[in-house]
DNA sequence: ATATATTATGCCACCGGTGGCAATGTCAAT
DNA sequence: ATTGACATTGCCACCGGTGGCATAATATAT
């Protein structure tokens, strides 16, 4: 399996045809005929050749290159992002460069626009929070980068959205809390300036005042969705007088802290006080009693971000881009959550 | 702040020198005038010019690329990981290509080469348990891939690994319930055929031994590193006859499972039984209880490995790449450990 | 048969750098 | 003044592809 430094040249010569036209078979231009085409293809084949990404990208302008910008207080997810994007964009010839960032710093924009140059990167894709800065979106949109955003909630410019409706999954644990008959529920949100944070919230209260069940404002804390976070807002809720028997947390980690704060309390979780999250992330099914929560699709997220990136940096079948891609988050059940008898 | 497409001509016409000399002063070469460097430096950074990666490469055959190959069952340090060798890479102008991968497959040597082939990477990172086999680094060095392993145990070849003592932090453990008085302590191995997991099964025993405290047969099981072998080889221990009082895991993801197990059984942690772990990741924090474990300081590896692996690609200054980086995990007393007062 | 599209292919410059070598300049030694 | 050694700098080809246009081949119309 002879591998060694093939190039355009060695295809050309060997199926005696011009490097122009090898070039058009390997970027499927339409305009080579159906022979040529076909005896290229198999010279390629034959000699495992694999176009230069870098003489590719100097003569073209682009990289097959990816960026991937998060700033993950939830490192938890990432891996699974990691390798949902990668099971697509890899068919397609692209590869994954990651960037961490500190999406509050104030050059938040500058440095994300530098390392799309550094590398001449295609495109990318933007990771919750800094998917929801809507100023670094704009930016990439004057400069013409083309980008998908992981946003919770909906949006109506749905070429640049792969979106999770939070709202519903928020509902749901409504629903499900009022069905095991909780009469006292708090919420600790997340920080609502959080798109994310703001569309559980939402989607949670609304729901109980459909319901008739308004919750007071002393059970609605806004946390910052750390897990110290968890512990003290947890902490409070449990020392009222008139204490909650459910406690709905914006993330796993936050509930995490209320378990935690309830363990310190001498409160029995699930009999004495339920408990939930949202995110299922790998800590909701490890800690004990482990976490109802939502589970939030991340990897078919990834794959649909990558799926329109491409699209979207490919310019083709616009069908692919136009179509609307929103996950839908599913109540998992475990052990945090229970019946109450009062 | 102009910045559109600066290339090495216009830096070389402002500066009223020849490219190749523009080009010398980005590549620090020696044979250049101190007036001359000065004065396109001035140049280069007033019109904030960054060398195009891809004609640096097509010309150089470098990419400026690094590769992260990694199969990681334990997702959690996966982003520790990518934050320190992005700390340390991007300042010297390299960015990290991700590659998850599946270590047991029969083509991870071709398909890692194949990655490196595709973005023709000036080198890659190997974290465990990819890192340990020993074939794909025997095909790397013969196809001259420079790269660096992440791994636990020592190896006299320093300058292609970065070492963690693991072998230190296990006998630390041994010494630390040891010395809470624990008479029956039991351990709960990885697959031994890892690395990581013999260099702490090990430093366990034989401290355990030194100490007069030889382990018995049935105190010694081989688990699979995953939460659900936890609870299976812990259920296993916690029902014998004469059960231990201590279970040493080789991983948290184990030790959760044993605390799982544990809490199925209603026996009290740290009550009846301390259960520790060994990685100290994000897991171990939030389980209830707290985990005692053995911190493996993953950060700082991962800048060592940067470090190391740009050294060998640029092949200059020796010194960094002989010197050797070895880490030491130490231990970390939290809640599910306690004094044996039987 | 001839003019006219239409399709398929080839030629050559160019993308933005670096390698190798020649050319130029400087300075001490003869 | 001449020569050689060494430090600086420039010239040009080349890395491996793609863009634009010219050309050749084939099909269609007149």
């Amino acid at each position: 399996m002879p591998n060694e430094k093939i190039t355009i040249n060695d295809i050309a010569r060997l199926s005696g045809v011009s490097k122009r036209t090898v070039s058009r078979v390997i970027n499927q231009s339409p305009k080579v005929g159906e022979q040529t085409k076909l005896k290229v293809e198999k010279i390629i084949e034959q000699y495992n050749y694999v176009p230069d990404k870098q003489a590719r990208g100097l003569a073209s302008s682009r990289s097959y290159l990816l960026g991937l910008v998060y700033d993950n207080p939830d490192a938890l997810y990432i891996d699974d992002v990691q390798r949902g994007v990668l099971s697509f964009c890899s068919k397609k010839g692209y590869e994954l460069v990651v960037h961490p960032c500190r999406y509050k710093s104030p050059d938040l924009n500058d440095n994300v626009l530098d390392f799309i140059r550094r590398s001449k990167l295609d495109g990318i894709i933007l990771l919750p929070p800094a998917s929801e800065v809507d100023e670094l979106a704009d930016v990439l949109d004057n400069k013409q980068v083309p980008y998908v955003r992981l946003v919770s909630g909906f949006s109506e410019k749905t070429d640049d959205f792969v979106m999770s409706n939070d709202r519903h999954g928020a509902a749901d644990m409504a629903r499900f809390l009022v069905s095991l008959k909780h009469q006292k529920i708090a919420m600790i949100t997340g920080p609502l300036h959080y798109r994310s944070s703001k569309e559980r919230y939402e989607g949670f209260i609304h729901t109980m005042e459909s319901m008739d069940r308004p919750l007071p404002e002393s059970y609605l804390i806004e946390g910052t969705n750390l897990y110290e976070s968890g512990i003290e807002k947890g902490k409070h809720l449990l020392t009222l007088e008139d204490r909650p028997t459910a406690i709905f947390c914006n993330n796993d980690e936050m509930a995490s802290g209320v378990l935690k704060a309830a363990s310190d309390l001498g409160i029995k979780v699930p009999e004495q006080l339920s408990v939930c999250g949202f995110d299922d992330n790998l800590l909701a099914s490890r800690i004990i009693p482990a976490l109802t929560t939502i589970k939030r699709p991340v990897r078919p997220m990834a794959v649909y971000a990558a799926n329109k990136l491409i699209a979207k940096i490919e310019g083709n079948n616009p069908q692919a881009v136009i179509q609307n891609c929103t996950v839908h988050p599913e109540l998992v059940i475990r052990d945090s959550t229970g019946f109450n008898d009062n």
